[in-house]
RNA sequence: CGGGGAGUAGCGCAGCCUGGUAGCGCAUCUGCUUUGGGAGCAGAGGGUCGCAGGUUCGAAUCCUGUCUCCCCGACCA
């Protein structure tokens, strides 16, 4: 893509409404930009980040095993009445009516409608285990939006939904969930811990917060040094992780005997982006979902809902990468790999060994952002530097007649100049 | 929802106290000079001062109402 052909409004200066550097940074770099408050459009770079994030979440569910559906964000009223939620729910629940004056919803969640959809074909405990998830966009009407994408309220969201038999069952896909849950934010560049948590309004015993470790991070976990020794390839990662002790500072506060010795509890700051649960049967009695048993009995599925802020995610990663310049994004979820910055724009060796850059990447399918534009040198290298793409390519008049190019590694700061076949290769990955 | 703050040019801000018809930096446009880390000079364009009432000869400025956004707290992916 040409610099020239997208739209990449970039700031020199902090819009005033951002305060934390995630926020700063995706407005700057021109990622997002908001339309209300907690409300955001995404623009050409930032929706490029959001599919990757997307996909590698979409690429872990679908090795879990868990089927993708799609549901819409508005939801009929009755549906929450039928679970009791729509009284319960209070103000966060965006609510409207169509215009006949039926009573609609803006989907918070989607537990009651999927559990609608599946409970009419499922008789049998021969249905059964089932797992499935979606990735839609929801609405909460949070009283106080902040932190940019990061506590939005319209937000992109991966949940799941299983549905067991017994307890082990339950157990079984719970689990299976907290490998896929390792393996994401692994797969994203993320240092993501589990902490056990109180399960909160929805209900059940068994549920896992996923924090991603930030300096910048909202909450404070406290947890064993033992948890990073973990391998999340080790096939009993998670039971070893479960095991292992891990609180949110308010659950670690009530602890009386904390059973990690002192020099041994280490104390960080977290982002929330993934939580987990297991609530049994409490959607599946409201809603009257039973299948038969092998004993000829009724019985009511256990389910679990397993959620990740897709959106919030690209948040998290900024926070964990970043630096003075700007972003450093991790090459999975990095808009375009390589930036090509042409220093004389115009220059007819400048411009041709540039197109020839762009042209071999792209038919190597390496994706390429060509900053085209008819700028100083200077204004594109902190503009790149801005955007945090892995690796810049650098076409100034020297290197054109030296028959050289610049090739600088965003992360490191190392810049080298090479031949174009050297860095055409290296870059390329 | 309680407490605080802010709405003035695309962005960041001053002006408001002590009413007299709007200014600075960046960005934009034109020209010239520049060209390896957000260029220099000269010129130019752009604003119903959030909105609605009121006071006044006269309101960005004073008064009332209202909308929006931000921050701190209590809740959430």
């Amino acid at each position: 893509m040409r610099m020239t052909q997208t739209f990449v409004p970039v700031l020199k200066e902090n819009p005033s409404e951002a305060q934390i550097v995630s926020h700063q940074l995706m407005l700057r770099a021109g990622l997002v930009r908001q339309t209300a408050a907690g409300i955001y459009a995404w623009l050409p770079l930032g929706f490029r980040v959001l599919q990757k994030i997307e996909n590698i979440v979409r690429a872990e569910q679908d090795r879990a095993g868990a089927a993708e559906l799609l549901m819409p964000t508005v939801q009929a009223a009755d549906l929450w009445r039928k679970s009791g939620r729509y009284d319960a729910y209070g103000p966060e629940m965006l609510r409207l009516q169509d215009r006949h004056g039926r009573d609609m919803l803006y989907g918070p969640t989607n537990e009651e409608m999927l559990t609608d959809l599946f409970l009419s074909s499922a008789t049998s405990y021969r249905d059964l285990p089932k797992m499935f998830y979606h990735i839609q966009w929801k609405f909460r009407d949070e009283r106080r939006p902040r932190f940019g994408v990061m506590r939005g309220r319209e937000f992109l969201m991966k949940d799941a939904y299983s549905f067991d038999l017994d307890e082990d069952g339950m157990r079984v896909s719970y689990n299976k969930q907290f490998q896929a849950y390792l393996r994401t934010f692994a797969a994203l560049g993320l240092k993501a811990v589990p902490v056990r948590a109180p399960s909160g309004p929805i209900g059940g015993d068994l549920s896992h917060e996923f924090h991603v470790l930030a300096d910048t991070g909202e909450s404070a976990i406290f947890y064993d040094a033992a948890l990073e020794d973990i391998s999340i390839d080790d096939p009993d990662a998670v039971a070893k992780l479960s095991a292992t002790y891990a609180m949110e500072e308010e659950e670690h506060e009530k602890v009386m005997d904390c059973p990690v010795p002192q020099e041994r509890l280490l104390k960080r700051r977290g982002i929330e982006v993934g939580h987990i649960f297991a609530f049994g049967t409490k959607y599946t009695q409201s809603m009257g979902f039973t299948v038969q048993g092998r004993d000829g009995t009724q019985v009511h599925p256990l389910m679990g809902s397993y959620g990740v802020g897709v959106s919030r995610l690209m948040g998290a990663v900024i926070e964990a990468c970043h630096d003075e310049s700007g972003i450093v994004w991790p090459e999975q979820i990095a808009p375009y790999r390589v930036g090509i910055i042409n220093l004389r724009q115009g220059d007819a060796g400048c411009d041709s060994l540039c197109d020839t850059i762009y042209e071999r990447l792209t038919n190597a399918g390496v994706e390429v952002l060509y900053d085209d534009r008819d700028e100083r040198g200077g204004a594109k290298f902190a503009g790149m530097d801005l955007i945090g793409l892995p690796w810049q390519l650098i076409v100034g008049p020297k290197g054109v007649s030296a028959g050289t190019v610049e090739v600088k590694n965003r992360r490191t700061g190392e810049r080298t100049d090479l031949s174009l076949e050297d860095a055409l290769e290296k870059v390329a990955g």
